[in-house]
RNA sequence: GGGCGAUUAGCUCAGCUGGUUAGAGCGCCGUCCUCACAUGGCGGAGGUCACUGGUUCGAGUCCAGUAUCGCCCA
């Protein structure tokens, strides 16, 4: 170790990661670790990136799943798997177009005045300017991405895949043109797929009209929470059922305001208990009322204009907008004694999931694709466990979906995407759809061709992320090795959205899965139990995280707090797996300073000490553990375990000891003990580099060992048969009996710098060595010297009159009062100790009388309560008879 | 309206196929500035496992119902 390294060990007592985080990922990327490396025959492993948003920034959701996806990567390019991880962003189409365009108003223009070539450059120089924002955070994450392979779903080659899939989607009849009731956001102006569509639950008022009965001094009650659509009414109807209306099926009723005749019509679709039971048809603005519309052959009266205003269908309402229009409406009803009563109505109200403007169900000339037949092969991939979701239950929710899957509305009237591959010819009326742009009519010959104005859904693009990401259509390198590829790690709000049409599309096109396993990773919610909200402020964004605790203790936090269930998050976690950090960062100074200057011996076996055989025994479970539980996916038992080896065992215990032979005189023995720190260090290094990947490669950088980047180095697997049960036993038997020597201190307040001494009394051949072996240990780790041993309670007698006593496994300890505190507190202290032995003795007990447990539960179960029933008999006499020597009856 | 999930310490969560003295982190109490670490060490207190029934020798764990909260779908 250099001068300065040392020096700045030896001045900074805390980690801070700031610096070492950016100094990595330079020297990672720099020398190209991230990249797959090509012609290589060593076995794939593949995951893509759910492409971000580019027009997004990294959120705790993106924050969890990267940190998932991240450690997965790392894990199997240490186990020896040519690894990639694609990068990139889907080109978002409303959700960029609306930065543009706000934009654009900034300027006081907006995209019709300037054109949709000159916008589509705009856009190109925007994601220019702002669209890496989330791959520079991921980046600061720690996450090793490929980022020089980073692809975006705009990119030349992956334009072509959406072509040749639409146009063969369309050749074999999924893909079509309808004019169709969708789903239609005034705000985006664009028609949007129900899965874009999000429902919230609103107060609202339910509207009570009269609409008079033609020829008749009467009027039906209809009631609406919609007035404005009154205009485009083409019917009333009741349940043919209803006793109510029975005499009314039939006539009709002048509509309000316009004057227009509309029927009144019976349909089973009524609910009666709705409102007043009759109901007003508006087939143009409602979804249900469009089906019924259909079935009755009514007219279909379109009311509104795309930008929601209402449009000349609405007579004297035209040019105003909806809202405006419902309060006039109401106002004129209300003069004429139309309005019977309104009341508050709760429903749910659909909202654009990028604009949150209420949707309108809206008539329109769209393209559709029938989803049914793709569908089929992609649910029995699922059922017959080709494609595995992570925790299981998710499978069902995508099968419940894809069972009963309807047709997908993928144009979007927008500027921003991939203009669909359709040309009409003004000619004849045909409808052309090629990958390349036609140059005359293949029917009439004629050049007069337009194409289609429409962009496709982002989300059909993205669909053929796994695929076209690694070059198809082309049948490149990357294809023929990653695909199908491994694990995808999203959020389950995508299931529908992204896995199950990447599903469906995999096996039409390369017509292979996308990926075997699915992780759907937990949701991780505000302290108030909910979704994390911008508007309602209780977001916590990630970057601050990283700001305050770094990169590997929020990526180590988040993994901890999220399990397979959701989780409030709790910034407590973060600050733990900060501490952490610093816990092995100092625990590491103590290594890499205190073995520095002598020569690290390799472990040598038959020279390991007790706790050596321990520690190493316990590395190599841990180990096995880990990766077990990494393979099942439990990343926050991973931590857990973990957490738990380097802090409680490794630091609490093992460093503890190494100090007696690191600073003692034995020149060997150091030399032994330091390669044995060495190699724990660096096995603990590696089973964390995954986890917390910059701190790791720091630490191994300054380790006296050989070998190059820690991201490159082999993963320990652990060795099961290498297990030294007899070490555990005896080192945990050694720990226990430190740990009482210490409990019973603390009660007696003893002070800790005090020196003490024991009396062993055992008989246990086992228990005498052990004990006699490390006292030194002992000793240094519990301040009392164990330097007496007697076989008896007779020779224990003589040889202490007055003792406090310590119960250890295998036997008992007294420790000689009168040097160090007075009588009375022992007393009260054994007596504690009595009865708590006595309420473990009485719970073997009871079991043990109950003639049912002996006779029905395993042998061994009732052998162990008989040995507890012995040991707590045998421990309270022994009890018993310490205190009645000493403090009478 | 349908489905899924949750309810365990003051808080946030673990607890695999039913059998451990029900665990962790934070917080709390006591104590210690011991030469890796006070973002620390040592010791400790704290739980009728939401409720009601059932199955079982034995239930936090399995079954049924109830309540509350959350998420998704319509």
């Amino acid at each position: 170790m250099n001068p300065d390294t040392r020096q700045h060990l030896e001045s900074n007592t805390r980690y801070s990661p700031a610096s070492i985080e950016s100094k990595w990922m330079d020297l990672w990327l720099e020398a190209r670790l991230f990249s797959p490396e090509e012609g290589s025959d060593k076995d794939s492993y593949c995951i893509v990136l759910p492409p971000p948003n580019v027009t997004g920034s990294l959120h705790m959701g993106h924050a969890l799943n990267s940190s998932i996806q991240d450690l997965l990567i790392r894990l199997a390019r240490m186990r020896g798997k040519n690894a990639l991880w694609v990068c990139g962003t889907d080109h978002a189409g409303i959700a960029t177009q609306n930065q543009v365009e706000k934009q654009l108003r900034s300027e006081g223009l907006t995209r019709q005045q300037i054109g949709r070539e000159e916008f589509e450059q705009r856009v190109w120089k925007w994601r220019g300017q702002y669209g890496s924002t989330i791959i520079s955070q991921l980046k600061r994450m720690g996450c090793s991405l490929d980022y020089e392979g980073e692809r975006f779903t705009l990119d030349e080659g992956y334009v072509k895949a959406v072509y040749r899939v639409f146009t063969s989607l369309y050749r074999k009849g999924y893909i079509y043109r309808d004019e169709y009731m969708v789903n239609w956001c005034t705000g985006c102006h664009t028609a949007l797929s129900d899965l874009e569509v999000e429902h919230e639950e609103e107060d609202d008022k339910l509207y009570y009209l009269r609409y008079p009965v033609i020829g008749e001094d009467d009027y039906l009650v209809i009631a609406t929470a919609r007035p404005e659509t009154m205009l485009g009414d083409t019917a009333v109807a009741v349940n043919p059922g209803d006793e109510r209306y029975q005499d009314y099926i039939g006539k009709a009723v002048e509509l309000p305001l316009t004057g227009r005749e509309i029927p009144i019509i019976a349909d089973e679709y009524v609910d009666v208990k709705f409102g007043t039971g009759a109901l007003k048809i508006t087939p143009a603005h409602d979804p249900n009322d469009f089906e019924i519309g259909k079935k009755h052959d009514l007219e279909e009266i379109n009311v509104f204009t795309s930008d929601g205003h209402i449009n000349q269908a609405g007579g004297q309402f035209a040019g105003l907008t909806l809202e405006e229009a419902r309060a006039q409406i109401m106002h004129r009803l209300e003069g004429d004694d139309l309005v019977e009563k309104v009341e508050p109505y709760r429903h749910a109200v659909g909202v654009c999931y990028r604009c949150g403007t209420t949707i309108e169900p809206y008539i329109s000339l769209q393209w559709f694709m029938r989803m049914d037949e793709l569908a089929r092969p992609a649910i029995n991939a699922v059922e017959s466990g080709q494609v595995k979701f992570h925790p299981q239950r998710w499978a069902g929710v995508y099968l419940d979906w894809m069972r009963s899957i309807r047709p997908w509305c993928i144009s979007r009237q927008l500027w921003w995407g991939h203009r669909l591959p359709v040309w009409y010819c003004d000619e004849c009326g045909k409808i052309i759809v090629e990958e390349e742009p036609p140059t005359t009519c293949p029917g009439c010959n004629s050049s007069e061709l337009r194409q289609e104005e429409d962009v496709l859904d982002t989300w059909f693009s993205s669909a053929l992320w796994p695929f076209a990401t690694l070059g198809w259509p082309e049948t490149t390198e990357r294809l023929e090795k990653f695909y199908p590829t491994n694990t995808l790690v999203t959020a389950r709000d995508i299931i529908f959205l992204w896995v199950a049409r990447m599903i469906m599309m995999g096996l039409e096109f390369p017509e292979d899965i996308p990926y075997s396993d699915v992780i759907i990773n937990a949701t991780i919610m505000a302290k108030d139990g909910r979704r994390m909200s911008k508007s309602l402020g209780t977001g916590i964004d990630p970057l601050e995280l990283i700001g305050t605790y770094g990169a590997d203790a929020t990526r180590f936090g988040l993994l901890n707090m999220a399990s397979s269930q959701d989780v409030r998050f709790a910034d407590e976690r973060i600050e733990m797996s900060r501490n952490f950090c610093n816990k092995i960062f100092n625990a590491a100074r103590f290594v890499l300073l205190g073995v520095e200057d002598v020569p690290p011996a390799p472990p040598a076996p038959s020279a390991a000490t007790l706790p050596d055989r321990w520690i190493e025994s316990r590395l190599q479970a841990t180990a096995a553990d880990i990766n077990r539980l990494l393979d099942a996916y439990d990343f926050s038992e991973a931590t857990r375990l973990l957490y738990r080896f380097v802090w409680n065992e490794f630091c609490d215990w093992y460093v503890e000891i190494a100090k007696i032979r690191l600073y003692g005189e034995d020149v060997a023995a150091k030399g032994e003990v330091s390669g044995h720190l060495l190699h724990l260090l660096d096995n603990i290094l590696r089973l964390l580099h995954p986890f917390m990947p910059f701190l790791t490669e720091e630490l191994a950088a300054l380790m006296p060992l050989p070998g190059g980047f820690l991201i490159n180095s082999v993963y320990p697997r652990g060795d099961e048969s290498a297990r030294d049960a007899g070490a555990e036993k005896d080192m945990e038997e050694l720990m226990e009996t430190v740990v009482a020597i210490r409990t019973m201190r603390n009660e007696l307040t003893v002070p800790p710098k005090k020196r003490a001494r024991a009396i062993l009394v055992s008989k246990e051949e086992n228990v005498i060595n052990v004990v006699q072996n490390n006292s030194s240990l002992i000793e240094s780790l519990s301040k009392t010297l164990i330097d007496e041993h007697v076989a008896d309670e007779d020779e224990a007698a003589a040889a202490a009159q007055q003792a406090a006593v310590v119960l250890i496994p295998g036997g008992k300890l007294l420790v000689p009062l009168a040097e160090l505190i007075d009588i009375e507190q022992e007393q009260s202290r054994l007596q504690s100790v009595i009865s708590r032995k006595k309420q473990e003795l009485a719970r073997a007990e009871g079991k043990l009388a109950n003639k049912n447990f002996v006779a029905k539960a395993p042998a061994e179960l009732v052998e162990k309560e008989k040995a507890k029933l012995e040991q707590h008999g045998r421990e309270l006499a022994e009890l018993e008879q310490q205190y009645n020597r000493y403090f009478g009856t």
